[in-house]
DNA sequence: CTGTGTGAAGGAGTTCACAGCG
DNA sequence: CGCTGTGAACTCCTTCACACAG
């Protein structure tokens, strides 16, 4: 469907759009505008307008575009249009917190497996989820032909539980390690940083104390 | 020190920079050059001396740049030259796994309060924690002068959490509340969103199909 | 006359190529 | 001679302005 490789600024946005379209289906919103889309999501009209065109012409000229075609067409171009297994690999406090509370609320996304490698976490149920030792990975992701992983391993772990998840077929990492993970060029991460989120926001309230002096 | 507003993108990158600096004065490396550091972070080495030049020079030409002079210089420029005191806000499964996990092994930034409005989570401990009402927050925002918050509350709580925070003087959010949250133009946010992270990601694995065919 | 779709202009950040200094 | 520091070229995205369709 893309006519050529979508910029990823446009691809980080499209999961923005589909959350409010769910929102407002669920209110019975038929038709939206590029301009409610704007009001919902903070980009500009102009941008949300160039990011859907950018699939094609979705909208209707002088009315707006259909809520519940749009949704379909963003599933279907993000990939959601079929279930995505996905499995958590560290059973930390952070792995726990993903295992449970984040995603099952989330209809598109499925976690079917947990792993650790520390033994006391073996075997400890987390939701309808039982922490397994890192060995079992390869048989649960054939079972569900999984391809997305979200590593919360300890960073000096990260890059050898990487190589493994690479060499079983795993092709994009949520990576929460809080190091530089090595991938080829085949493989998608995305990287979220506690330490270097907090760091960069503590910049922005110690040059305002400066300015205002 | 910065000469005019830096740009967001070189902020988010020195943080990075610090962490490998650490890393390497821990090994006792005394001097360090944009390669090795381009290396480590995989940034290009060109972009790590912008970076750094943007505030001023630091290194030596023909050299490198000195390791502990370097920390120094971006410990100040992002202000964690003196300690940074947060609070979390929610106390779910994510806003736990933050309080004990990755902060408190950060030389430079310290959780000192954990919120949340579930009666049954009042009073538990984390680490050396207790969760505390949302209307503690005032009183421990000024104990320790506190202008950081890290929001893990639900998505229909969090705009008016956030509204009580500003209002309580806090002028950064590290927001993972899956919603988009309305604050002035004073106050820096940063958000994380799982969902968005994980959708865009599953974007990548299924045009990748796609191509292969 | 409303709101989408889009070429053109503009801006922000990255890469290049090299000057400058130890 | 090595590695930093930096103007200039370039690339990518965003904003603007308007044509176009209902």
């Amino acid at each position: 469907m893309p006519r050529r490789n979508a910029p990823s600024s446009i691809i980080r946005r499209l999961p923005v759009y589909l959350r409010i379209l769910d929102n407002l289906i669920k209110k019975d919103v038929e038709i939206i505008s590029s301009r409610t889309l704007s009001s919902q999501t903070g980009f500009t009209a102009e941008q949300i307008r160039k990011d859907l065109a950018f699939f094609g012409a979705f909208g209707t000229r002088g009315t707006g575009y259909n809520a519940v075609y749009l949704r379909e067409k963003l599933l279907k171009i993000i990939g959601l249009d079929k279930e995505t297994n996905v499995i958590v690999v560290g059973a930390g406090d952070m792995g726990k917190a993903f295992g449970r509370y984040n995603i099952t609320k989330n209809p598109y996304i499925r976690v079917v497996g947990m792993f650790d490698v520390n033994p006391e976490e073996i075997g400890k149920e987390v939701e309808d989820l039982i922490i397994e030792k890192l060995d079992k990975i390869p048989e649960v992701i054939k079972k569900y032909n999984v391809r997305v992983a979200i590593l919360t391993v300890p960073a000096r772990e990260a890059q050898s539980v990487v190589d493994q998840l690479i060499n079983e077929g795993i092709t994009a990492i949520l990576n929460f390690a809080p190091t530089k993970i090595n991938v080829p060029d085949t493989v998608h991460v995305h990287n979220t940083d506690l330490t270097i989120d907090l760091q960069s926001l503590i910049y922005y309230t110690s040059t305002e104390e400066k300015t205002l002096i």
